[in-house]
DNA sequence: CTTATGATGTACT
DNA sequence: GTACATCATAAGG
């Protein structure tokens, strides 16, 4: 079962341990399933690609925060990006959700993303965002809150292959190779 | 198939 | 002012 432990711990074990776990997303009656198929770790300090590597700002402060939280960001002006934050309280680190697979409810997926292949709907960021109506009211949002949700995490089912490789879209700490995503033709 | 480019909020120099 | 954890479209081969 999800639970605090489950975030509390180092960043990239936590990004590795999503993969395959899944994001189930309800407005009222509609209900969006998803495979998380890619996640990239942030930590801090000694992470240089990492939006809280300098510190705190008004932006990525809930990256210090308890773990199991949203951080939702607006990047290039008009991109959502979600992460979770992981860690113990004071540490900074968050797992970037980078891409999933759709399991349930793809016609409201299709819905978010008019006029997108069926294949190219989750497999980014700003896209997986997009499909799943991700944005900035959900920063802040608690995965481990009780009662009406309307963002819940799953526990993966059976674990999926994956390997890990360089991040990608940064400039700087391209040499840790903390993305990680599932291998052959699932996602 | 590949590369180039525009859109543009937030943080930082 | 510049850089950036991006994406969709346009242009080139």
């Amino acid at each position: 079962m999800i639970d605090l432990a489950f975030f509390e711990k180092d960043t990239v074990e936590a990004a590795m341990e999503l993969i395959g776990c899944r994001l189930v997303r309800t407005f009222g009656e509609h209900r969006i399933e998803a495979v998380i198929t890619e996640t990239e770790a942030y930590k801090g300090g000694e992470d240089p690609a990492s939006h809280a590597h300098r510190g705190t700002t008004e932006r990525n402060k809930l990256m210090f925060g308890r773990a199991g939280v949203l951080y939702v960001y607006f990047s290039y002006g008009m991109h959502h990006c979600m992460n979770i934050v992981t860690e113990e309280e004071g540490v900074p680190g968050a797992v970037l959700i980078r891409g999933a697979k759709p399991v349930e409810g793809l016609e409201f997926i299709r819905r978010n993303r008019p006029g997108i292949a069926d294949k190219q709907l989750m497999n980014g960021p700003g896209k997986l965002t997009k499909a799943l109506a991700i944005d900035l009211f959900l920063n802040g949002y608690d995965l481990l809150q009780t009662g009406k949700r309307k963002l819940v995490l799953l526990e993966k089912e059976t674990p999926l292959p994956f390997e890990a490789t360089p991040r990608i879209g940064i400039s700087k700490g391209t040499e840790l190779p903390w993305r990680f995503v599932v291998k052959g033709t699932f996602a």
